[in-house]
RNA sequence: GCCGGGAUGGCGGAAUCGGUAGACGCAGCGGAUUCAAAAUCCGCCGCUGGUAACAGUGUGGGGGUUCGAGUCCCCCUCCCGGCACCA
């Protein structure tokens, strides 16, 4: 055995024997159970960040982990290969998408192979290779054809001096990246899936979901955001004709309440009221500009106009204006809402701002109750006094406002035969009334959105449909798919390049073949990463986008992903399985069972800006801090700290993780990076404390190193131990079953790599070189290594095959009789304060251990010979005895 | 703005079901070894007072529930993620 750990030598040997035996390869056709582990694929960006170590580090921790536990493991990796970033090195760097693309995975793939992760690659794929994308373009005409998915107008972000369609990312402050135009709002037609009519199935299957962190669904109920309500509509007259204009609102039981309805700038009866009106038209344009990034239109100013029109209260007659407002949202609801400013926060500033009326119309309940209880009388003067407290607010004023618009108990007044009924009674009664009236019924309605997928880009994968001049909008047939994106093509920044080459863009149609052109938009790489975990199951199969094996391997036992993606990813892959179950394409009605979300590693950002207030981020690889304040290596020169920020490509705080495996190793940068933190916390990188991790692994392999050089022993397999030895392997099988509740029910590394360094402290206390110590030593240093094999495989392997020649490194068990304790420390507490211990045999009786307690002279010195007045004894923890 | 999450020593974090706050590691300090250094090993290490024993205090801020709160409830501050064309 080699007395240094040399982490090169081993990892190097230790991979090379893995690839030759095919260590890692999923089995088809094992009649083991099965366990498939996946982490959510890479965009290959470049080189692996952080984030990548982390994400594949926790994988495959689970992975190995299962795999000694016996499972058929799948641990696949593949390419999210479309999008945006390659597009821009595309123009930074005169390089076509595709041989950037190539040339990074080349790299990344060499970097993930030298972590040592239990990869399967012969199961590799990249979303951006016509075998993969054939199948998605094959769905999509099924898809198409079924109605599923359809065509009609829809809003991006244009930028009018580039002439080209921006991503929310692109626009910064209002305007374009590059150009630095102010971006506008523009309507073109784009192709959607209908995943609303899913809404209600995805919104219930979260309930089927236990392996799921709370949080997250959460986040995805709200985001499709069920909500029971009323749509009803106010009558109007339009040059001459009838008309209603359609409003949606949750709370109908304040419609006596409203005093204008306010409807969204792109609102057809807002472009109606500003032909003749060019002041509204100008303000109409003024709401057409900025990003169509909700968080924009969520935070900007609130601004309205008066149209001019009137509209009719459906149920009082009464004439209420009509007003654009630009908060309000095409997209959601009918583009148009009631306003309540009495009963609605944002209403009620916009009632301000713009001196409109506001009208009570609910009483709140505590106002109510108080009410109720002066006229019953027999009240106490303190009782009185608060009554009187609350309705001194009760008269409603616009700096008491808060109190009426957040009332959820409140009863109806002023609203003529609605009076006295609370929220889902007057709801119930004007929705009757309305529906009566056929100016409303009751209604579902979901925040989600239809998922736009067209994108004007080049770098992604061609929507196959092909325009004819007399036969429309036709899907290319399944024989002439898939529909190849050349590769050779460099972007320029203008527009899609796609629309230049005629060799893509011209064609022959389908049905009647005269000439016609191709669709040049492309998808949104969502759509490839929301089916990709199913074709890891038979990446090679090229009779159909799935086969048998999809069912075998599918649901994704265990997934792993960053937080970032707890929405729209999630939510989207969610939607594809049900898609591929109702063509028959899989079995399940969820893709993936267990859930685990990663927080993110986080990192300074650094950056200068340009003259032209662009900003230019610097790595802080290349960057150095000290008290004169951060300056750039290169140039000496100050840069301005950003904050701390998610890594990400944007902002160029990745730390690349090659320097730590060229300096310490796989193994140094797995172990670091699953200690420092919890998985699902943020991790907020620094390169202190990798040097710990180092100086553990090389503790360890002295230890083995020093233990195996005292010549072969076996390991202790029974009988009576001194004290110290029998100490030792009571927490050498406490430390196993940690271990292994840590992984597999908490997945928190971190505690489980604490517990195997505290075991190795206690171990290197250990004194003794007789034959019984020494196989002591020997099952301990067995048991730790395989303990840490998920987490530091190369070290592990390396140690075992010298602890143990020839053996197969298999999990430890737990010697249950090794856990048994003769006596246990109980805490002493008086008054909850802590004032000593107290040690109790393992059998004692509630009873004895009381009675110990109050003898022991802690308890004495408090007491002061007065009898308690109560103590509480919790088994196995503490006595608190209160004085 | 809306939705979700977070805040514990100088730092990363632990405390799993309301029961010893600070495990484990980093940094720091002291010592051993060494011609010297690196490496290694041993010890100390929340804050305040005290030579010490010990006492008080302490989990972002304020309030509450409880024998007992980092943990539960209410209010607030700050930070992070998502917001539908970044992935």
């Amino acid at each position: 055995m080699q007395e240094k750990y040399l982490p090169s030598e081993i990892e190097h040997a230790a991979q090379v024997q893995w690839t030759a035996s095919q260590t890692y390869r999923a089995r088809d056709d094992s009649d083991r159970p099965k366990y498939y582990c996946l982490s959510m694929f890479p965009y290959p960006s470049g080189r692996l960040h952080m984030g990548h170590v982390r994400n594949y580090t926790i994988g495959d921790v689970l992975a190995r982990y299962h795999a000694m536990r016996g499972f058929n493991v799948m641990q696949p990796m593949g390419w999210d290969a479309f999008g945006l970033p390659a597009e821009n090195a595309a123009i930074a760097n005169n390089v076509p998408p595709a041989a950037w693309t190539y040339a990074n995975i080349d790299h990344m793939r060499t970097q993930l192979q030298a972590l040592g992760f239990a990869i399967d690659w012969s199961r590799e794929l990249a979303t951006c290779k016509p075998d993969y994308y054939r199948w998605e373009q094959w769905l999509f005409t099924r898809l198409f054809e079924k109605g599923v998915i359809y065509k009609k107008m829809a809003m991006v972000n244009w930028d009018p001096v580039d002439a080209t369609v921006l991503a929310n990312e692109q626009v910064i402050d209002g305007r374009g990246w590059r150009s630095g135009a102010l971006v506008e709002k523009r309507d073109i037609p784009m192709y959607f899936f209908r995943i609303t009519q899913y809404a209600d199935e995805l919104l219930s299957g979260l309930d089927s979901l236990p392996g799921w962190p709370e949080r997250v669904k959460t986040m995805q109920a709200n985001w499709i955001g069920k909500s029971v309500g009323v749509r009803l509509a106010f009558p109007l007259e339009f040059d001459g004709k009838q008309d209603k204009l359609w409003v949606f609102t949750t709370r109908a039981d304040t419609l006596m309440g409203v005093t204008f309805v306010a409807v969204a700038a792109e609102h057809p009866l807002a472009t109606r009221a500003a032909r003749d009106n060019p002041a509204l038209a100008a303000f109409i344009a003024e709401c057409k500009q900025g990003s169509v990034a909700e968080a924009d239109m969520a935070t900007m100013e609130k601004k309205g106009m008066d149209t001019g029109l009137k509209v009719t209260h459906p149920l009082t007659g009464e004439s209420i204006p009509v007003w654009v407002g630009n908060y309000v949202l095409m997209s959601y609801g009918e583009g148009a809402v009631m306003a309540v400013p009495a009963h609605d926060e944002r209403d009620f500033g916009f009632a301000q701002k713009y001196d409109l009326p506001i009208k009570q119309v609910i009483e709140a309940g505590d106002i109510r109750e108080a009410k109720k209880a002066i006229k019953a009388g027999g009240l106490t003067e303190k009782g009185l006094a608060q009554c009187e407290q609350v309705l001194s607010g009760s008269q409603f004023t616009p700096e008491r406002w808060q109190v009426w618009y957040e009332e959820k108990n409140g009863v109806c007044v002023k609203s003529g035969k609605y009076d006295g009924l609370d929220y889902t009674a007057a709801v119930d009664a004007i929705a009757a009334d309305l529906a009566a009236l056929n100016l409303g019924e009751k209604k579902i309605q979901f925040r989600l959105r239809d998922w736009g997928i067209s994108r004007q880009r080049y770098w992604g994968c061609p929507i196959p449909i092909i325009y004819c001049d007399s036969c429309g909008d036709v899907p290319v047939p399944a024989e002439q798919l898939p529909v190849v994106l050349p590769e050779d093509v460099v972007p320029d920044g203008a527009g899609n390049p796609l629309n230049k080459r005629a060799d893509f863009v011209d064609c022959s149609c389908p049905k009647c073949g005269a000439p016609a052109r191709r669709e040049t938009d492309t998808m949104d790489t969502f759509v490839e990463s929301s089916w990709y975990y199913a074709r890891y199951a038979c990446p090679n199969f090229d009779g159909g986008m799935l086969d048998a094996r999809a069912n075998k391997w599918l649901p994704v036992d265990q997934y792993i992903g960053g937080i970032e993606h707890a929405i729209l990813h999630l939510l989207y892959a969610r939607f594809f399985h049900k898609l591929m179950r109702d063509e028959g394409l899989v079995a399940g009605d969820e893709p993936f069972v267990n859930l685990l979300t990663q927080g993110m590693v986080i990192a300074d950002t650094f950056y200068r800006e340009a003259p032209d207030g662009k900003k230019i981020w610097f790595n802080p690889a290349d960057v150095v801090v000290d008290e004169s304040g951060a300056r750039l290596k290169s140039d000496g020169q100050p840069v301005i700290v950003g904050g701390t920020e998610k890594m990400s490509k944007s902002k160029n705080n990745g730390v690349d993780p090659q320097a730590l495996i060229d300096q310490y190793g796989a193994d140094t940068a797995r172990l670091f990076t699953m200690f420092a933190a919890p998985p699902e916390q943020s991790l907020e990188w620094s390169d202190a404390g990798v040097e710990g991790a180092h100086r553990f692994l090389k503790r360890l392999w002295k230890m083995a190193y020093e233990h195996v050089q005292g010549g072969a022993v076996a390991a202790f397999a029974g009988g009576e131990l001194p004290e110290a030895a029998k100490t030792l392997r009571r927490q050498l099988h406490q430390t196993i079953q940690k271990v292994s509740d840590d992984i597999e029910r908490r997945k928190q590394f971190n505690t489980a790599i604490a517990a195997v360094m505290e075991l190795m402290n206690a171990l290197a206390r250990l004194d003794g070189d007789d034959a019984t110590t020494r196989s002591v030593r020997q099952e301990a240093l067995e048991a730790a290594v395989a303990l840490l094999a998920p987490m530091v495989p190369h070290i592990s392997e390396a140690l075992y095959a010298e602890l143990k020649p020839g053996a197969a490194m298999a999990w430890p068990a737990v010697d249950e009789a090794a856990l048994v304790q003769d006596e246990i420390e109980f805490m002493l507490q008086v008054n909850g304060k802590l004032r000593g211990q107290i040690r109790v045999a393992a059998t004692a009786t509630r009873e004895a251990i009381e009675a110990a307690a109050l003898a022991s002279e802690a308890a004495q010195k408090y007491l002061e010979g007065k009898p308690p007045k109560k103590v509480v004894v919790v088994p196995g923890r503490l006595v608190n005895i209160v004085v």
